[in-house]
DNA sequence: CATTGTTTATAGCATA
DNA sequence: TATGCTATAAACAATG
C-alpha cells in the first residue's frame, strides 16, 4: 500500500466522497470566512501524526523530551515551542514545575517493563515551553534503579501509573504494581514496606484508580487495577497531573453551562480534591475542619449516577451542548456487564498514555478518535466530553476550547423536494449530512451492548448547536486530514480511499 | 497467616 | 488563612 502522506489522504478523501456526493461540492464563495482568533486550526493542522509518530527517530537525546514525551504534550495542546495553540501548559502539571523527568520513559522505553531509565532532577528540559522555569545549572542526573538513598521524587499516584503503564496491561495486580516500583526504584526495595501500605491507600482512595474485581475464574488473591479512563488525562507521561484550579476558575469555564452539567461537576469533583473525596464521602465544613459526613454516595458510586445513559432532561440538554461526558459512558461500560471497555483495550492502550489509547479507541470507537482531532486543549480529556452521539453527524466540535463547530448546512446538501420551512430545512439538512457521516461512524458498531441508549439523542435536537458555528466543507477536510493520517484501519473510511 | 483493600486520622507543604 | 495535595500511620475487614 501507497504511503500517503496527510494531505493526500484528505485530497483522496474529499474526491471520493465528492464521487459519490458530488452535492456536497462547495464552491470558494460558499465558504464562510471565519475568525481565525477564534477558530483557526493551523496549530491543529500542523500536528501530524507523522511529526508526532513514536517510531519516528527524533533525534532527541538526554536533556530532550522523547518523542513520546513530546507527542503527549502535543496531543494535549501543548505544541513544542509553538505559541499558536490556544492552549498553554498546566501550571499545576507536575512535569512541568522542575520536576524530574524521565530521559527515556521508563514506561515507553521498549518492550522490557523493568528497563529502568535514568532520570534526571531538572527542570522541564522542553524549553520550548516559555512557561516553564528553566534551572541555570545542569541537571543532576540520579539513578534511581540503583540509588538506595534518593526517594523518587513521584507521587504514589505517578509510581502506580508508571507500573500500570510499563505492565503493558489492560488491568495490573498490587503486586505487579510492587515488583515494578521496587525494581526500577531501587529505594523502595530498601525502604520500610509501609510504602507499600500507601500505595494501596492510594489506590483506594486516588478515584484515578479503578479497581477491577478478579473473575471468579482467574486464580489468584486481589482484584486488578487500572487508571480509570474518566481520569487518564490526569496523567502527563506517567506523572500525575494535580487539577488543582480555584473554584472560580471552573465557576467561570463552566458559566455557560448547567450547574447540572456532568462535566462540570466531574471537574469540580477533581477540584475538590484528595481530602474531600477520598474516603467516599463528602466533607462539611464543621468549626473551620473538615468533617466526614455519613453519607457515602459520592465519589465512585457516584459515577454511575453521572452517566449520561441516565441521562435527566436537564443532563439532556448539556448533552446537547456538547457538556457531555463521554468517559461516563465508558464508565457505564465498565461499571455495568458490558465488556466493550476490555475490547476497546484502553488500559493496554494507556500503556503510552494517552496515545496508543486514542489510537486503539479510533479503531473501535470512533468518537474517541474524533474528540481528538477535533479538540484542541487538553485532548484526551476533551475527547472525554464528546459523545457517541455526537460524534458523527454533529462531528462535536463544540468543545469549549476549540470554539468550532460544523454547521452542516455547509454541505451543501440539496433541498427536499416540497417547500419546507427555513428551519425545517436546515433540520434535514442536518439530518442528511448525519446520514453521510453516519456511514463514517455507526453508532450501532459502538455500544451494541446497548442499542437503545445509542440513540438516546434524536438528531433534531442538535439543530441549532449545529447552525452555531459555520466550517465550511473544505475547512472540514482540513480538519480530517490529521484524522484519517490516523485512521487508516477505519474501514469505512478506507471504501473512500 | 499473609495479602489485599478500605477507612480514618493527621502532618507538612503548597497554593489561592 | 483556608484549602488542597500528598505522605504516613494505623485499624480493621475480607479473602485465598
Amino acid at each position: 500500500m501507497p504511503v500517503l502522506t496527510s494531505p493526500d489522504i484528505a485530497n483522496k478523501f474529499k474526491e471520493k466522497w465528492l464521487a459519490v456526493y458530488p452535492e456536497d461540492q462547495v464552491t470558494g464563495s460558499d465558504s464562510v470566512p471565519l475568525d481565525d482568533s477564534l477558530t483557526s486550526l493551523h496549530w491543529l493542522q500542523n500536528f501530524s501524526i507523522l511529526s508526532a509518530d513514536p517510531e519516528r527517530p527524533n533525534g532527541a537525546g538526554p536533556g530532550c523530551p522523547s518523542s513520546q514525551q513530546h507527542l503527549f504534550l502535543k496531543r494535549l495542546g501543548f505544541p513544542k515551542g509553538g505559541t499558536d495553540s490556544p492552549s498553554s501548559p498546566p501550571a499545576g502539571d507536575t512535569a512541568a514545575t522542575g520536576m524530574p523527568l524521565y530521559l527515556g520513559s521508563p514506561v515507553t522505553s521498549g518492550s522490557d517493563s523493568t528497563a529502568a531509565p535514568r532520570f534526571a532532577s531538572c527542570a522541564h528540559p522542553a524549553s520550548g515551553y516559555p512557561q516553564i522555569p528553566i534551572q541555570a545549572s545542569p541537571p543532576v542526573e540520579v539513578d534511581y534503579k540503583t540509588n538506595p538513598k534518593v526517594k523518587p521524587p513521584y507521587s504514589y499516584a505517578s509510581l502506580i501509573c508508571m507500573a500500570m503503564q510499563a505492565s503493558k496491561q489492560p488491568k495490573v495486580t498490587l503486586s505487579t504494581i510492587y515488583n515494578w516500583i521496587t525494581e526500577n526504584f531501587c529505594y523502595y526495595r530498601h525502604a520500610e514496606p509501609s510504602w507499600q501500605n500507601s500505595i494501596r491507600h492510594n489506590l483506594s482512595l486516588n478515584k484515578c484508580f479503578k479497581k477491577v474485581p478478579r473473575q471468579k475464574d482467574e486464580p489468584g488473591k486481589g482484584g486488578f487495577w487500572q487508571i480509570d479512563p474518566q481520569y487518564a488525562d490526569m496523567f502527563v507521561n506517567g506523572i500525575f497531573k494535580r487539577r488543582r484550579m480555584s473554584a472560580n476558575h471552573y465557576n467561570s469555564s463552566s458559566s455557560s453551562s448547567s450547574s447540572s452539567s456532568s462535566s462540570t461537576h466531574r471537574q469540580s469533583k477533581l477540584v475538590q480534591g484528595y481530602h474531600s473525596t477520598q474516603n467516599g464521602c463528602p466533607y462539611q465544613e464543621v468549626g473551620g475542619k473538615r468533617k466526614h459526613l455519613p453519607s457515602k454516595i459520592s465519589n465512585k458510586a457516584m459515577r454511575v449516577t453521572e452517566s449520561p445513559l441516565l441521562a435527566t432532561e436537564a443532563h439532556k440538554a448539556d448533552i446537547l451542548r456538547g457538556d457531555f461526558d463521554l468517559a461516563s459512558v465508558f464508565d457505564d461500560v465498565l461499571s455495568g456487564n458490558c465488556s466493550t471497555f476490555e475490547d476497546l483495550d484502553i488500559n493496554t492502550a494507556l500503556s503510552s498514555l494517552g496515545c496508543e489509547m486514542e489510537v486503539s479507541m479510533q479503531g473501535r470507537q470512533h468518537s474517541a478518535g474524533l474528540g481528538r482531532w477535533c479538540g484542541g486543549g487538553d485532548l484526551m480529556g476533551q475527547s472525554q466530553h464528546l459523545s457517541h452521539h455526537q460524534s458523527y453527524g454533529y462531528m462535536d466540535l463544540s468543545t469549549a476550547s476549540l470554539e468550532c463547530a460544523v454547521n452542516m448546512g455547509e454541505l451543501q446538501v440539496p433541498p427536499p423536494p416540497q417547500q419546507q420551512h427555513p428551519q425545517q430545512l436546515d433540520q434535514d439538512q442536518l439530518l442528511q449530512s448525519h446520514h453521510h457521516l453516519q456511514q463514517f461512524d455507526e453508532p450501532s458498531t459502538l455500544f451494541p451492548e446497548r442499542p437503545e441508549e445509542a440513540m438516546l439523542q434524536p438528531w433534531e435536537e442538535i439543530k441549532e448547536e449545529a447552525q452555531a458555528i459555520p466550517l465550511t466543507l473544505d475547512q472540514g477536510f482540513g480538519l480530517c486530514e490529521g484524522f484519517f493520517t490516523e485512521m487508516q484501519p477505519w474501514e469505512r473510511v478506507e471504501a473512500y480511499l
